[in-house]
DNA sequence: GCGAAACTTTGCACAGCCTGCAAGATCGGT
DNA sequence: ACCGATCTTGCAGGCTGTGCAAAGTTTCGC
């Protein structure tokens, strides 16, 4: 009766969790305090007890051990954007796909504060995290293709999906920079009301209400 | 081309160049036909009959080759935007400080298709050509927020400057993907309209005209 | 229990990227 | 022709990442 969270996995599938997040905090552990090019795949793989070998089979290259696994949470969202009515304009609906997202973003609150952290202070991942995206990026604007109902020369998916990925990141890294003061969730959505408003100039002084619910 | 269309440099700069546009187009020669991956340093170099430790003086990393100057067109755009008058709106600044960069890539054609065309085939660039972008963006960001007049902590000058560079780059693939059948300048038009009408559902029919003066 | 099957870890060899360093070649000015 | 500045090159070496085969460990059937 082990209190263990997950459903009943093998002790085999328990112990490759235990390695693989082993590898991940350490990476992030260390690169947070040395930075990422004074941080050996071999110091990380010795910080959780393996090979460094043994790193390679759970991930790809050192900045995949750093970014985390981006193509799960991208599927995620493209999974909630083919449920969404079809009514609901294709903007709206990615934002709302996201709510689950930021949901985990603000469970595991220190993890992700520490990666974002990571990455601004390491500008070579920035470019991985979009790596990371474009995959699921693609099949995202097939999705919004096919809701919108335009031909595949159209431009309105590529750029819708690659518009809205780039104020996702840039509200995620707000998030960071301000160590979570405020919930993400709010600086997302300023974001997408400032995109559905077409990016107009903020008047100098124009923020009675912060964002929510304007009356 | 011509041989010599700058201010006469001397012998040595001017083999510099040679050097510098041989490694660079014999890069993206040799990527273009065999991929990424199956082309090394070595073979470049040779391809442009130099050392390849002689390739690592002009260019830091084997992609850098490839993707061209990115730091000097996002510099020229800076500069641009710098001295638009403060009356047109930021977004409107942007498109317009684009259109130095634009009228390059429509001279050097056949050199920007190649090139889009490789990143492409090779989504390991892709990042690369974001990461270029990146330190540039950091000083357009600022002179956004000079320009608007905001708070450092707001996020609009941040999200402006990422979502029109992701704009612009979908502009330029899709520009590319069809082999340059449109004018660039369409292309970028028409993204940042829609980003201007704050990207809605585009009609399943609705293209009377193109995009330009929707009356 | 026990042993075979499946899977994981590890060491080893190796290709490729990239960086200092120092020697040698080339260019520019006098 | 000479000297200093600059550029090229080879060399040595560290790090990333991959294939392969020999251990070691877990799982499953009996």
């Amino acid at each position: 009766m082990t209190p263990d969270s997950l459903p009943a996995d093998g002790l085999r599938d328990r112990k490759k969790r235990r390695t693989r997040t082993a590898l991940a905090t350490a990476a992030l552990r260390l690169v947070a305090e040395n930075g990422l090019d004074q941080v050996t795949v071999e110091e990380i793989s010795a910080a959780a007890d393996v090979s460094s070998r043994t790193f390679f089979n759970y991930f790809p290259s050192k900045d995949d051990a750093l970014i985390g696994d981006q193509a799960a949470l991208n599927a995620r969202v493209v999974a909630r954007l083919a449920e969404a009515p079809p009514e609901v304009p294709a903007l709206a609906a990615i934002r709302a796909a996201l709510a689950e997202v930021i949901e985990e973003f603000q469970e595991d609150r220190e993890l992700w504060l520490l990666r974002m952290d990571v990455v601004m202070r390491n500008p070579a991942l920035l470019p991985r995290l979009v790596a990371a995206g474009v995959e699921a990026e693609r099949s995202m604007t097939e999705v919004v293709a096919a809701r919108v109902g335009v031909p595949a020369d159209h431009g309105f998916p590529a750029l819708l999906t690659t518009v809205t990925g780039a104020a996702f990141r840039t509200a995620a890294l707000r998030w960071a920079a301000t160590a979570g003061a405020r919930p993400l969730a709010d600086l997302v959505d300023e974001a997408f009301d400032t995109l559905a408003a077409g990016l107009p100039d903020p008047g100098p002084a124009a923020k009675p209400h912060p964002s929510r619910t304007p009356s």
